[in-house]
RNA sequence: CGCGGGGUGGAGCAGCCUGGUAGCUCGUCGGGCUCAUAACCCGAAGGUCGUUGGUUCAAAUCCAGCCCCCGCAA
């Protein structure tokens, strides 16, 4: 088939990469434009970028899409049969979705309808879920709303973070998508509404929910710092010491909801919570390297 | 030229301002104590102080360049 790709980061590449190996024809890659990014503020091109520029396919970046008629026109003299959509980062408006002939599909990274929206994945972590999955979908004007085509489950790991979730879930993704484009290819697609009533949304991450906040539980708290691993990660401030929280286990103590109960290189960090206490064991305390907080703990006092 | 912190035995830090013996808390190895131990006691090994050059009788420390790591912001 002929098929379009719009993505941007790091998860959809494996799709894009799928799509690629399976021998498809890729006339058109779209992603976002190059953001200033690191310190220093330099540009840098997304992931989906790299990997189309390092296999010479056609790449262009829309500031956009929306309003940008040129692309549209563009975009429409290609004649995809098909369109992939994964992680791309804009909303596409309906000229857009209804371009190609056989119309656009959404790889999602959860069971739809549940988390529909920009950080499923996380969202699954932070609120303690036991399975997520992958969708693939035909898109429609509505944010991640549009009628499924598959679904493959897989469970959560007690102490799987986020990031290891994504990373297992792009490969998911692009074995759900290559069952989907097979289903295209034989003609055998079916369609399934979303149920409404069981629909939730996963907001974007913010700083807000970074913060610890020791008066939810222990298994919160947990989760919480679980599922903003590796990105945006946990932060608390403990005597005016600002730390990201990488990993944290709950630990049978007590005391008053944020109270410090231990802080030594021997006993480690611990703080009260709501039910219990958690133990902060990996943290990176500002303008330093991640560290064991014990060994922090050796020449720095909190 | 976005703002800022840092690179010192295996780990985390001090020392730098006010140049002159390499320090602290751990870890490791050996020995001791103990029913036993992550506890305690004794001893040992292990560092071109990121790198290059400069100043000086003398540089971890002062000066200049370079490399690398990190926080904020985006």
């Amino acid at each position: 088939m002929r098929i379009v790709f719009m993505g941007t980061p790091d998860f959809a590449v494996s799709s894009l990469d799928k799509i690629v190996r399976l021998g498809h024809e890729v006339p058109l890659v779209v992603t976002q434009p190059d953001r200033p990014q690191n310190r220093g503020m330099k540009l840098k091109p997304c992931a989906v970028k790299e990997y189309a520029m390092e296999h010479g396919l056609n790449v262009v970046s829309p500031e956009k899409i929306r309003t940008d008629s040129e692309f549209l026109e563009m975009y429409k003299n290609i004649k995809p049969d098909l369109t992939v959509v994964v992680a791309f980062g804009q909303i596409l408006p309906e000229e857009v979705l209804n371009v190609p002939r056989l119309g656009s599909i959404n790889v999602h990274g959860s069971l739809l309808p549940k988390y529909r929206g920009a950080a499923p994945i996380q969202w699954a972590v932070i609120n303690g879920d036991k399975t997520t999955g992958i969708t693939t979908m035909f898109m429609d004007k509505g944010m991640d709303t549009g009628d499924i085509i598959l679904q493959d489950e897989t469970k959560i790991g007690e102490t799987e973070t986020a990031g290891e979730l994504f990373d297992r879930l792009a490969i998911m993704g692009a074995e759900t998508l290559e069952k989907t484009l097979k289903l295209f290819e034989e003609g055998n697609v079916t369609r399934t509404k979303q149920d409404e009533q069981k629909a939730t949304y996963a907001s974007m991450l913010n700083k807000e929910i970074a913060n610890i906040d020791y008066t939810k539980t222990s298994e919160e708290i947990v989760n919480l710092v679980r599922g903003l691993n590796p990105w945006p990660v946990a932060i608390t401030v403990l005597n005016g010491v600002k730390l990201k929280v990488y990993s944290a286990k709950k630990v049978s103590l007590s005391g008053i909801p944020g109270e410090i109960l231990k802080a030594s290189s021997k006993e480690g960090l611990v703080i009260a919570t709501k039910d219990s206490a958690v133990e902060l064991i990996e943290i990176q305390p500002e303008n330093k390297k991640r560290m064991e907080a014990k060994a922090y703990l050796l020449g720095n006092k909190i």
